[in-house]
RNA sequence: CGGGGUGUAGCGCAGCUGGAAGCGCACCGCGUUUGGGACGCGGGGGUCGGCGGUUCAAGUCCGCCCACCCCGACCA
Protein backbone atom coordinates (compact mmCIF):
# COMPACT_ATOMS: atom_id res chain seq x y z
CA UNK A 1 0.00 0.00 0.00
CA UNK A 2 1.47 3.42 -0.62
CA UNK A 3 0.11 5.04 2.30
CA UNK A 4 -0.59 2.94 5.46
CA UNK A 5 -3.48 5.14 7.06
CA UNK A 6 -6.21 5.77 5.50
CA UNK A 7 -8.18 9.39 5.44
CA UNK A 8 -10.21 10.02 8.62
CA UNK A 9 -13.62 10.40 8.16
CA UNK A 10 -13.92 13.35 9.81
CA UNK A 11 -11.46 15.41 7.20
CA UNK A 12 -12.86 14.16 4.00
CA UNK A 13 -15.41 11.35 4.81
CA UNK A 14 -15.49 10.70 0.75
CA UNK A 15 -11.88 9.66 0.11
CA UNK A 16 -12.05 7.80 3.12
CA UNK A 17 -15.07 5.92 1.85
CA UNK A 18 -12.87 5.69 -2.31
CA UNK A 19 -9.98 4.51 -0.32
CA UNK A 20 -11.53 2.39 1.48
CA UNK A 21 -13.43 -0.04 -1.07
CA UNK A 22 -10.65 -0.31 -2.73
CA UNK A 23 -7.91 -1.25 0.22
CA UNK A 24 -10.27 -3.28 1.62
CA UNK A 25 -10.73 -5.23 -1.58
CA UNK A 26 -14.30 -4.91 -1.90
CA UNK A 27 -14.10 -3.62 -5.36
CA UNK A 28 -12.33 -2.03 -8.11
CA UNK A 29 -12.56 0.45 -11.28
CA UNK A 30 -13.39 -1.54 -14.22
CA UNK A 31 -12.18 0.06 -17.60
CA UNK A 32 -15.41 0.89 -18.95
CA UNK A 33 -16.52 4.57 -17.49
CA UNK A 34 -18.58 4.03 -14.19
CA UNK A 35 -18.42 0.65 -13.96
CA UNK A 36 -16.94 -1.59 -11.28
CA UNK A 37 -15.62 -4.77 -10.45
CA UNK A 38 -16.73 -6.28 -7.33
CA UNK A 39 -14.32 -8.58 -5.83
CA UNK A 40 -14.20 -12.01 -4.04
CA UNK A 41 -13.75 -10.48 -0.49
CA UNK A 42 -17.21 -7.59 -1.75
CA UNK A 43 -18.75 -10.35 -3.58
CA UNK A 44 -18.72 -12.37 -0.42
CA UNK A 45 -20.35 -9.71 1.21
CA UNK A 46 -23.37 -9.59 -1.81
CA UNK A 47 -23.62 -13.43 -1.50
CA UNK A 48 -24.48 -13.29 2.04
CA UNK A 49 -26.81 -10.86 1.75
CA UNK A 50 -28.65 -12.83 -1.12
CA UNK A 51 -29.30 -15.57 1.38
CA UNK A 52 -30.72 -13.21 3.61
CA UNK A 53 -33.34 -11.91 1.51
CA UNK A 54 -33.31 -15.21 -0.80
CA UNK A 55 -34.52 -17.42 2.07
CA UNK A 56 -37.28 -14.58 3.39
CA UNK A 57 -38.39 -14.40 -0.31
CA UNK A 58 -38.64 -18.27 -0.52
CA UNK A 59 -40.52 -18.25 2.71
CA UNK A 60 -43.23 -15.78 1.30
CA UNK A 61 -43.69 -17.65 -1.84
CA UNK A 62 -41.28 -15.80 -4.38
CA UNK A 63 -39.45 -17.93 -7.07
CA UNK A 64 -36.45 -16.90 -8.86
CA UNK A 65 -36.06 -16.66 -12.55
CA UNK A 66 -33.83 -15.80 -15.32
CA UNK A 67 -35.13 -13.14 -17.90
CA UNK A 68 -33.15 -11.23 -20.83
CA UNK A 69 -30.90 -8.43 -20.63
CA UNK A 70 -31.94 -7.05 -24.03
CA UNK A 71 -35.31 -5.47 -24.28
CA UNK A 72 -36.84 -4.26 -27.51
CA UNK A 73 -36.92 -0.55 -27.54
CA UNK A 74 -40.27 0.07 -28.03
CA UNK A 75 -41.44 -2.26 -24.86
CA UNK A 76 -39.71 0.59 -22.70
CA UNK A 77 -42.00 3.35 -24.55
CA UNK A 78 -45.59 1.42 -23.32
CA UNK A 79 -45.92 3.40 -20.43
CA UNK A 80 -45.32 7.21 -20.67
CA UNK A 81 -43.88 8.10 -17.01
CA UNK A 82 -41.66 5.17 -17.41
CA UNK A 83 -40.23 5.86 -20.43
CA UNK A 84 -39.85 9.68 -19.42
CA UNK A 85 -37.69 8.43 -16.78
CA UNK A 86 -35.38 5.91 -18.24
CA UNK A 87 -34.72 7.66 -21.85
CA UNK A 88 -31.58 9.62 -20.78
CA UNK A 89 -29.96 6.70 -18.94
CA UNK A 90 -30.30 3.98 -21.13
CA UNK A 91 -27.54 1.72 -23.48
CA UNK A 92 -28.87 0.96 -26.97
CA UNK A 93 -27.95 -2.02 -28.70
CA UNK A 94 -28.45 -0.92 -32.58
CA UNK A 95 -25.88 -3.26 -34.08
CA UNK A 96 -25.91 -7.49 -33.70
CA UNK A 97 -23.57 -9.41 -35.53
CA UNK A 98 -22.40 -6.79 -38.02
CA UNK A 99 -26.17 -5.65 -39.22
CA UNK A 100 -27.78 -2.41 -38.25
CA UNK A 101 -31.12 -4.67 -36.17
CA UNK A 102 -34.05 -3.83 -37.34
CA UNK A 103 -35.52 -2.42 -34.02
CA UNK A 104 -33.02 -1.37 -31.39
CA UNK A 105 -32.37 -2.92 -27.89
CA UNK A 106 -31.94 -1.61 -24.68
CA UNK A 107 -29.90 -3.01 -22.07
CA UNK A 108 -32.35 -3.69 -18.91
CA UNK A 109 -32.41 -0.85 -17.12
CA UNK A 110 -35.21 -2.25 -14.86
CA UNK A 111 -37.53 -5.63 -16.12
CA UNK A 112 -40.65 -4.37 -15.10
CA UNK A 113 -41.61 -4.02 -19.51
CA UNK A 114 -40.69 -6.98 -20.27
CA UNK A 115 -41.37 -8.94 -17.27
CA UNK A 116 -45.42 -6.86 -18.10
CA UNK A 117 -45.14 -8.47 -22.05
CA UNK A 118 -44.55 -11.93 -20.25
CA UNK A 119 -46.73 -11.87 -17.77
CA UNK A 120 -49.72 -11.09 -20.12
CA UNK A 121 -48.88 -13.98 -22.17
CA UNK A 122 -48.92 -16.45 -19.08
CA UNK A 123 -51.97 -15.27 -17.12
CA UNK A 124 -55.31 -16.11 -18.55
CA UNK A 125 -57.33 -16.60 -15.24
CA UNK A 126 -57.62 -15.90 -11.54
CA UNK A 127 -56.57 -18.87 -10.90
CA UNK A 128 -52.66 -17.69 -12.37
CA UNK A 129 -52.64 -15.37 -9.79
CA UNK A 130 -50.58 -14.49 -8.05
CA UNK A 131 -47.66 -14.76 -9.61
CA UNK A 132 -44.59 -14.11 -7.94
CA UNK A 133 -41.14 -13.79 -9.62
CA UNK A 134 -38.02 -12.61 -8.38
CA UNK A 135 -34.72 -11.98 -10.58
CA UNK A 136 -31.04 -11.83 -9.45
CA UNK A 137 -28.91 -10.20 -12.24
CA UNK A 138 -27.86 -6.33 -12.97
CA UNK A 139 -29.13 -4.03 -15.03
CA UNK A 140 -27.49 -0.66 -16.43
CA UNK A 141 -29.15 3.37 -16.23
CA UNK A 142 -26.13 5.21 -17.94
CA UNK A 143 -25.37 7.66 -14.98
CA UNK A 144 -23.36 10.70 -15.07
CA UNK A 145 -21.69 10.81 -11.89
CA UNK A 146 -20.51 7.23 -10.03
CA UNK A 147 -19.23 6.15 -6.92
CA UNK A 148 -18.61 2.62 -6.07
CA UNK A 149 -21.40 1.01 -4.91
CA UNK A 150 -23.74 3.80 -4.37
CA UNK A 151 -23.85 4.83 -7.94
CA UNK A 152 -22.31 2.88 -10.46
CA UNK A 153 -23.64 2.44 -13.99
CA UNK A 154 -24.44 -1.57 -14.15
CA UNK A 155 -25.40 -2.35 -10.78
CA UNK A 156 -25.79 -6.24 -8.94
CA UNK A 157 -29.12 -6.53 -7.42
CA UNK A 158 -32.93 -8.22 -7.16
CA UNK A 159 -35.90 -7.25 -8.50
CA UNK A 160 -39.14 -8.48 -7.82
CA UNK A 161 -42.04 -8.50 -10.29
CA UNK A 162 -45.70 -9.71 -8.86
CA UNK A 163 -49.13 -9.44 -9.83
CA UNK A 164 -52.22 -9.86 -8.20
CA UNK A 165 -56.01 -9.98 -9.18
CA UNK A 166 -56.57 -7.09 -6.21
CA UNK A 167 -55.40 -4.06 -5.01
CA UNK A 168 -55.59 -5.13 -1.59
CA UNK A 169 -53.21 -7.70 -2.22
CA UNK A 170 -51.08 -5.72 -4.34
CA UNK A 171 -50.28 -3.30 -1.63
CA UNK A 172 -49.93 -5.78 0.98
CA UNK A 173 -47.14 -7.58 -1.48
CA UNK A 174 -45.51 -3.75 -1.24
CA UNK A 175 -45.86 -3.44 2.18
CA UNK A 176 -44.86 -7.09 3.23
CA UNK A 177 -41.48 -6.68 0.95
CA UNK A 178 -40.40 -3.43 2.07
CA UNK A 179 -40.51 -5.16 6.09
CA UNK A 180 -38.20 -7.36 4.90
CA UNK A 181 -36.05 -5.51 3.76
CA UNK A 182 -36.23 -3.33 6.81
CA UNK A 183 -35.81 -7.15 8.63
CA UNK A 184 -32.84 -7.90 6.91
CA UNK A 185 -31.08 -4.21 7.11
CA UNK A 186 -31.87 -3.55 10.39
CA UNK A 187 -31.32 -7.54 11.78
CA UNK A 188 -28.41 -8.57 9.42
CA UNK A 189 -26.48 -5.57 8.32
CA UNK A 190 -27.09 -3.22 11.65
CA UNK A 191 -28.60 -0.95 9.80
CA UNK A 192 -31.41 0.92 10.90
CA UNK A 193 -33.69 2.19 8.65
CA UNK A 194 -37.14 4.70 8.17
CA UNK A 195 -39.46 3.33 6.48
CA UNK A 196 -41.64 5.18 4.51
CA UNK A 197 -43.71 6.54 1.22
CA UNK A 198 -41.95 8.59 -1.69
CA UNK A 199 -43.25 11.76 -2.60
CA UNK A 200 -44.79 12.61 -6.29
CA UNK A 201 -41.34 13.78 -7.36
CA UNK A 202 -39.10 11.35 -5.83
CA UNK A 203 -41.31 8.01 -7.12
CA UNK A 204 -40.09 5.81 -9.34
CA UNK A 205 -40.85 6.22 -13.00
CA UNK A 206 -44.30 4.28 -13.59
CA UNK A 207 -45.63 3.92 -10.00
CA UNK A 208 -48.64 4.42 -8.22
CA UNK A 209 -46.80 4.26 -4.94
CA UNK A 210 -43.25 4.04 -4.26
CA UNK A 211 -42.17 2.93 -0.87
CA UNK A 212 -38.49 2.91 0.37
CA UNK A 213 -36.36 1.99 3.85
CA UNK A 214 -33.69 5.32 4.32
CA UNK A 215 -30.57 4.90 6.25
CA UNK A 216 -28.30 7.55 7.69
CA UNK A 217 -24.84 7.58 6.29
CA UNK A 218 -21.67 7.88 8.88
CA UNK A 219 -21.76 11.66 7.58
CA UNK A 220 -25.41 12.40 8.41
CA UNK A 221 -26.43 11.94 4.13
CA UNK A 222 -29.46 9.46 3.79
CA UNK A 223 -29.38 6.34 1.75
CA UNK A 224 -32.12 5.08 0.16
CA UNK A 225 -31.32 1.31 0.97
CA UNK A 226 -34.23 -0.37 -1.31
CA UNK A 227 -37.69 0.44 -2.97
CA UNK A 228 -40.84 -1.60 -3.29
CA UNK A 229 -43.31 0.06 -5.75
CA UNK A 230 -47.35 -0.35 -5.58
CA UNK A 231 -47.45 -0.02 -9.81
CA UNK A 232 -51.19 0.25 -9.68
CA UNK A 233 -52.57 -1.12 -13.14
CA UNK A 234 -50.41 1.60 -14.59
CA UNK A 235 -48.29 -1.37 -16.31
CA UNK A 236 -51.08 -4.11 -16.30
CA UNK A 237 -52.94 -1.54 -18.78
CA UNK A 238 -49.61 -0.77 -20.75
CA UNK A 239 -49.18 -4.48 -21.20
CA UNK A 240 -52.42 -6.14 -21.40
CA UNK A 241 -51.98 -8.23 -18.17
CA UNK A 242 -55.31 -9.36 -18.17
CA UNK A 243 -57.56 -12.19 -16.51
CA UNK A 244 -60.74 -13.59 -16.12
CA UNK A 245 -62.45 -13.38 -12.66
CA UNK A 246 -65.17 -15.81 -11.08
CA UNK A 247 -67.81 -14.18 -12.91
CA UNK A 248 -66.14 -14.27 -16.61
CA UNK A 249 -64.99 -10.40 -16.54
CA UNK A 250 -61.92 -9.46 -17.75
CA UNK A 251 -59.81 -7.72 -15.49
CA UNK A 252 -56.82 -5.90 -15.37
CA UNK A 253 -53.84 -6.94 -12.88
CA UNK A 254 -52.61 -4.93 -9.92
CA UNK A 255 -48.36 -5.10 -10.20
CA UNK A 256 -45.58 -4.42 -7.94
CA UNK A 257 -41.94 -4.15 -8.32
CA UNK A 258 -38.70 -4.18 -5.56
CA UNK A 259 -35.51 -4.02 -5.92
CA UNK A 260 -32.37 -3.91 -3.53
CA UNK A 261 -28.51 -3.93 -4.29
CA UNK A 262 -25.20 -3.93 -3.85
CA UNK A 263 -25.55 -0.05 -3.09
CA UNK A 264 -26.33 -1.60 0.79
CA UNK A 265 -22.88 -2.48 0.74
CA UNK A 266 -22.29 1.02 0.38
CA UNK A 267 -24.37 1.71 3.57
CA UNK A 268 -22.61 -1.26 5.68
CA UNK A 269 -19.52 0.56 4.89
CA UNK A 270 -20.40 4.31 5.35
CA UNK A 271 -22.66 3.31 8.90
CA UNK A 272 -20.45 1.04 10.82
CA UNK A 273 -16.85 1.77 9.52
CA UNK A 274 -13.87 3.72 11.51
CA UNK A 275 -10.96 5.63 10.91
CA UNK A 276 -9.40 1.98 11.08
CA UNK A 277 -10.88 0.56 8.21
CA UNK A 278 -14.83 -1.51 7.85
CA UNK A 279 -16.39 -3.00 10.21
CA UNK A 280 -18.64 -5.46 9.28
CA UNK A 281 -21.83 -7.27 11.12
CA UNK A 282 -21.02 -10.60 12.35
CA UNK A 283 -23.85 -11.83 9.96
CA UNK A 284 -22.56 -11.31 7.47
CA UNK A 285 -19.22 -10.86 7.25
CA UNK A 286 -17.48 -13.23 5.27
CA UNK A 287 -14.84 -13.81 7.45
CA UNK A 288 -16.50 -13.40 11.38
CA UNK A 289 -13.24 -14.76 12.88
CA UNK A 290 -9.40 -13.86 11.88
CA UNK A 291 -6.52 -16.42 13.67
CA UNK A 292 -3.69 -14.75 14.22
CA UNK A 293 -0.69 -17.29 15.14
CA UNK A 294 2.21 -14.95 16.60
CA UNK A 295 5.87 -16.85 17.10
CA UNK A 296 9.16 -16.31 16.74
CA UNK A 297 11.15 -19.89 17.57
CA UNK A 298 11.10 -22.88 15.37
CA UNK A 299 9.53 -24.86 18.82
CA UNK A 300 7.05 -21.79 19.39
CA UNK A 301 6.08 -21.79 15.77
CA UNK A 302 4.93 -26.03 15.91
CA UNK A 303 3.36 -25.37 19.57
CA UNK A 304 1.27 -22.34 18.26
CA UNK A 305 0.22 -24.00 15.15
CA UNK A 306 -0.91 -26.76 16.90
CA UNK A 307 -2.91 -24.56 18.94
CA UNK A 308 -4.60 -22.58 16.11
CA UNK A 309 -5.36 -26.09 14.49
CA UNK A 310 -7.02 -26.69 17.35
CA UNK A 311 -9.01 -23.72 18.05
CA UNK A 312 -9.67 -23.94 14.30
CA UNK A 313 -11.83 -27.19 15.07
CA UNK A 314 -13.26 -25.81 17.88
CA UNK A 315 -14.66 -22.78 15.68
CA UNK A 316 -15.95 -24.85 12.67
CA UNK A 317 -19.32 -23.60 13.17
CA UNK A 318 -17.99 -19.62 12.27
CA UNK A 319 -16.82 -18.22 9.59
CA UNK A 320 -12.96 -18.16 10.03
CA UNK A 321 -10.06 -17.68 8.47
CA UNK A 322 -6.15 -18.57 9.57
CA UNK A 323 -3.64 -15.50 8.64
CA UNK A 324 -0.18 -17.66 8.60
CA UNK A 325 0.58 -15.67 5.98
CA UNK A 326 4.86 -15.86 6.14
CA UNK A 327 7.08 -12.99 6.69
CA UNK A 328 4.49 -10.10 7.51
CA UNK A 329 4.25 -9.21 11.89
CA UNK A 330 1.06 -9.57 14.02
CA UNK A 331 0.99 -6.05 13.83
CA UNK A 332 0.60 -5.73 10.11
CA UNK A 333 -2.00 -8.53 10.01
CA UNK A 334 -4.08 -6.97 13.00
CA UNK A 335 -4.20 -3.94 10.97
CA UNK A 336 -4.97 -5.81 7.72
CA UNK A 337 -7.62 -7.67 9.51
CA UNK A 338 -9.29 -4.42 10.91
CA UNK A 339 -9.05 -2.41 7.61
CA UNK A 340 -11.61 -5.41 6.46
CA UNK A 341 -13.95 -5.35 9.30
CA UNK A 342 -13.50 -8.85 10.80
CA UNK A 343 -15.59 -9.22 13.91
CA UNK A 344 -13.59 -10.54 16.07
CA UNK A 345 -9.81 -11.18 15.96
CA UNK A 346 -8.21 -14.04 18.16
CA UNK A 347 -4.60 -14.29 18.72
CA UNK A 348 -2.68 -17.22 19.61
CA UNK A 349 1.15 -16.30 20.95
CA UNK A 350 3.08 -18.92 23.14
CA UNK A 351 1.97 -17.01 26.56
CA UNK A 352 -1.74 -18.21 25.40
CA UNK A 353 -0.37 -21.56 24.87
CA UNK A 354 1.30 -21.63 28.08
CA UNK A 355 -1.65 -20.65 29.79
CA UNK A 356 -4.50 -22.45 27.87
CA UNK A 357 -6.23 -19.28 26.30
CA UNK A 358 -6.61 -16.74 23.23
CA UNK A 359 -6.72 -13.19 23.21
CA UNK A 360 -9.70 -11.74 21.75
CA UNK A 361 -10.09 -8.79 19.90
CA UNK A 362 -13.22 -7.04 19.31
CA UNK A 363 -13.33 -4.73 15.82
CA UNK A 364 -16.00 -2.57 17.38
CA UNK A 365 -14.05 -2.01 20.07
CA UNK A 366 -10.90 -0.50 19.12
CA UNK A 367 -7.35 -0.50 21.28
CA UNK A 368 -7.00 -2.25 24.62
CA UNK A 369 -10.93 -1.67 25.63
CA UNK A 370 -11.44 -4.07 23.06
CA UNK A 371 -9.31 -7.25 24.20
CA UNK A 372 -9.44 -9.59 26.46
CA UNK A 373 -7.95 -12.63 27.14
CA UNK A 374 -9.90 -16.27 27.40
CA UNK A 375 -9.45 -19.63 28.18
CA UNK A 376 -10.07 -22.12 25.27
CA UNK A 377 -12.16 -24.04 27.35
CA UNK A 378 -15.93 -22.97 25.96
CA UNK A 379 -14.38 -20.57 23.91
CA UNK A 380 -17.00 -21.32 21.00
CA UNK A 381 -19.59 -20.09 23.40
CA UNK A 382 -17.43 -17.60 24.34
CA UNK A 383 -16.94 -16.61 20.90
CA UNK A 384 -20.98 -16.85 19.65
CA UNK A 385 -21.95 -14.13 22.31
CA UNK A 386 -19.00 -11.76 21.74
CA UNK A 387 -20.27 -11.77 18.19
CA UNK A 388 -24.02 -11.72 19.02
CA UNK A 389 -22.82 -8.52 21.36
CA UNK A 390 -20.87 -6.99 18.48
CA UNK A 391 -23.69 -7.27 16.15
CA UNK A 392 -26.01 -5.78 18.72
CA UNK A 393 -23.93 -2.98 19.36
CA UNK A 394 -23.57 -2.11 15.74
CA UNK A 395 -27.47 -1.64 15.41
CA UNK A 396 -27.34 0.08 18.51
CA UNK A 397 -24.78 2.42 17.65
CA UNK A 398 -25.92 3.21 14.70
CA UNK A 399 -29.27 3.82 15.66
CA UNK A 400 -28.05 5.98 18.72
CA UNK A 401 -26.16 8.07 15.71
CA UNK A 402 -29.83 8.46 13.77
CA UNK A 403 -31.29 9.73 16.51
CA UNK A 404 -28.87 12.17 18.12
CA UNK A 405 -28.90 13.54 14.46
CA UNK A 406 -32.91 13.34 13.71
CA UNK A 407 -34.05 17.10 14.43
CA UNK A 408 -37.70 18.36 14.27
CA UNK A 409 -37.68 21.62 13.49
CA UNK A 410 -40.93 23.95 13.88
CA UNK A 411 -39.33 26.84 11.75
CA UNK A 412 -38.01 26.72 8.34
CA UNK A 413 -34.67 28.83 9.73
CA UNK A 414 -34.12 25.84 12.18
CA UNK A 415 -34.94 23.49 9.40
CA UNK A 416 -32.18 24.72 6.98
CA UNK A 417 -30.18 24.89 10.24
CA UNK A 418 -30.31 21.08 11.58
CA UNK A 419 -30.48 19.82 7.47
CA UNK A 420 -26.85 20.76 6.98
CA UNK A 421 -25.62 18.03 9.39
CA UNK A 422 -28.82 16.02 9.53
CA UNK A 423 -32.07 14.39 9.23
CA UNK A 424 -35.24 17.35 9.46
CA UNK A 425 -38.80 15.05 10.65
CA UNK A 426 -41.09 18.05 9.55
CA UNK A 427 -44.71 19.08 8.51
CA UNK A 428 -44.68 19.30 4.76
CA UNK A 429 -48.00 20.35 2.95
CA UNK A 430 -46.91 17.62 -0.19
CA UNK A 431 -46.96 19.66 -2.97
CA UNK A 432 -43.76 19.10 -5.61
CA UNK A 433 -43.24 22.99 -5.91
CA UNK A 434 -42.67 23.14 -2.08
CA UNK A 435 -40.26 20.56 -2.62
CA UNK A 436 -38.78 21.81 -5.56
CA UNK A 437 -37.92 25.24 -3.57
CA UNK A 438 -36.60 23.57 -0.57
CA UNK A 439 -34.12 21.90 -2.64
CA UNK A 440 -33.10 24.48 -4.25
CA UNK A 441 -32.30 26.24 -1.25
CA UNK A 442 -30.75 23.58 1.50
CA UNK A 443 -30.20 20.70 -1.15
CA UNK A 444 -32.75 18.76 1.20
CA UNK A 445 -34.86 16.45 -0.57
CA UNK A 446 -37.82 14.93 0.99
CA UNK A 447 -36.60 11.26 1.19
CA UNK A 448 -39.95 9.59 2.32
CA UNK A 449 -43.13 10.29 4.83
CA UNK A 450 -42.35 7.68 7.69
CA UNK A 451 -45.08 5.14 7.92
CA UNK A 452 -45.16 6.04 11.47
CA UNK A 453 -46.89 9.17 11.48
CA UNK A 454 -47.35 11.13 14.56
CA UNK A 455 -50.94 11.87 13.67
CA UNK A 456 -53.02 15.12 13.74
CA UNK A 457 -52.17 17.98 11.59
CA UNK A 458 -49.76 20.93 11.09
CA UNK A 459 -48.65 23.98 9.34
CA UNK A 460 -45.81 22.88 6.08
CA UNK A 461 -42.02 23.51 7.85
CA UNK A 462 -41.30 25.89 4.39
CA UNK A 463 -44.62 27.55 3.12
CA UNK A 464 -46.86 27.52 6.16
CA UNK A 465 -49.90 25.26 4.09
CA UNK A 466 -51.84 22.88 5.91
CA UNK A 467 -50.28 19.57 6.63
CA UNK A 468 -51.29 16.01 7.12
CA UNK A 469 -48.07 14.04 7.34
CA UNK A 470 -44.65 14.68 8.66
CA UNK A 471 -41.96 14.04 5.88
CA UNK A 472 -38.43 12.80 6.52
CA UNK A 473 -35.83 15.38 5.05
CA UNK A 474 -32.29 14.85 3.90
CA UNK A 475 -29.80 15.10 1.92
CA UNK A 476 -29.47 12.07 0.27
CA UNK A 477 -26.86 10.08 -1.71
C1' C B 1 -23.20 20.39 -20.75
C1' G B 2 -20.76 24.63 -17.52
C1' G B 3 -16.41 25.54 -13.88
C1' G B 4 -11.61 23.52 -11.96
C1' G B 5 -7.64 19.94 -12.29
C1' U B 6 -4.45 15.80 -13.81
C1' G B 7 -1.94 12.50 -17.47
C1' U B 8 6.03 10.14 -16.27
C1' A B 9 7.03 2.06 -13.65
C1' G B 10 1.37 -1.60 -10.60
C1' C B 11 0.23 2.84 -7.00
C1' G B 12 1.74 7.86 -5.20
C1' C B 13 4.87 11.49 -7.13
C1' A B 14 9.70 14.55 -8.54
C1' G B 15 11.96 15.93 -12.97
C1' C B 16 13.91 24.09 -12.59
C1' U B 17 15.82 28.35 -17.78
C1' G B 18 15.59 21.79 -23.45
C1' G B 19 21.37 18.12 -22.94
C1' A B 20 22.03 9.89 -20.89
C1' A B 21 14.33 9.00 -17.16
C1' G B 22 14.44 9.27 -11.16
C1' C B 23 12.35 8.71 -5.80
C1' G B 24 8.97 6.24 -2.18
C1' C B 25 5.71 2.18 -1.74
C1' A B 26 4.42 -2.42 -4.06
C1' C B 27 6.75 -6.78 -6.67
C1' C B 28 10.98 -10.91 -7.13
C1' G B 29 15.55 -13.45 -4.64
C1' C B 30 18.65 -14.39 -0.21
C1' G B 31 19.33 -13.64 4.96
C1' U B 32 17.88 -11.80 9.72
C1' U B 33 13.03 -10.85 12.03
C1' U B 34 7.67 -11.58 14.19
C1' G B 35 2.48 -9.88 21.16
C1' G B 36 0.25 -3.23 17.00
C1' G B 37 1.86 -1.42 10.07
C1' A B 38 10.22 -5.12 10.59
C1' C B 39 15.21 -4.60 8.44
C1' G B 40 19.70 -5.41 5.31
C1' C B 41 21.72 -6.64 0.63
C1' G B 42 20.68 -7.74 -4.43
C1' G B 43 17.13 -7.47 -8.59
C1' G B 44 13.06 -6.87 -12.46
C1' G B 45 9.91 -3.35 -14.43
C1' G B 46 8.96 2.92 -18.79
C1' U B 47 6.35 3.41 -26.68
C1' C B 48 7.03 10.03 -20.29
C1' G B 49 -1.67 9.85 -22.73
C1' G B 50 -1.76 10.29 -28.55
C1' C B 51 -0.56 12.86 -33.15
C1' G B 52 1.98 16.80 -35.37
C1' G B 53 5.48 20.99 -35.11
C1' U B 54 10.09 23.95 -33.44
C1' U B 55 15.32 22.31 -32.51
C1' C B 56 21.77 19.49 -33.54
C1' A B 57 18.78 17.65 -29.32
C1' A B 58 11.83 17.49 -26.47
C1' G B 59 9.21 14.28 -20.44
C1' U B 60 10.45 19.67 -20.70
C1' C B 61 8.65 24.65 -25.74
C1' C B 62 4.13 25.27 -29.40
C1' G B 63 -0.59 23.34 -31.70
C1' C B 64 -4.47 19.86 -32.04
C1' C B 65 -6.78 15.57 -30.09
C1' C B 66 -7.91 11.83 -26.27
C1' A B 67 -8.74 10.03 -21.42
C1' C B 68 -9.65 10.39 -16.39
C1' C B 69 -10.74 12.92 -11.62
C1' C B 70 -13.25 16.83 -8.59
C1' C B 71 -17.51 20.57 -8.14
C1' G B 72 -22.80 21.86 -10.07
C1' A B 73 -28.48 19.99 -12.88
C1' C B 74 -30.63 13.33 -13.15
C1' C B 75 -30.64 8.46 -10.31
C1' A B 76 -31.24 2.03 -6.70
Amino acid sequence: MAEERLPSRAENFSEWYNQLVLRAELADYAPVRGCMIVRPYGWALWENLQAALDKRFKATGHVNAAFPMLIPKSFLEREKEHVEGFSPQLAVVTIGGGEVLEEPLVVRPTSETIIGHMYAKWIKSYRDLPVLINLWNSVLRWEIRTKLFLRTSEFFWQEGHTAHATEEEAVHETLQMLNIYSDVLENEAAVPVVRGRKSESEKFAGAKDSYSVEGMMGDTRALQAATSHNLGQNFARAFEIRYLDRDNQQQYCWTTSWGFSTRVIGAIIMVHGDDQGLILPPRLAPHQIVLVPIHRTDSERSAVTEAVARIGRQLSDFRVRLDDRDGLTPGFKFNDAELRGVPLRIEIGPKDVAQGTATLARRDRPGREGKSTVPLEGLEAKVAQTLEDIQRSLFDRALAFQKAHTHEPRTYDEFKEVVQNGWALAWWCGESDCEATVKDETKATTRNIPLDQPGGAGVCVHCGRPARERALWARAY
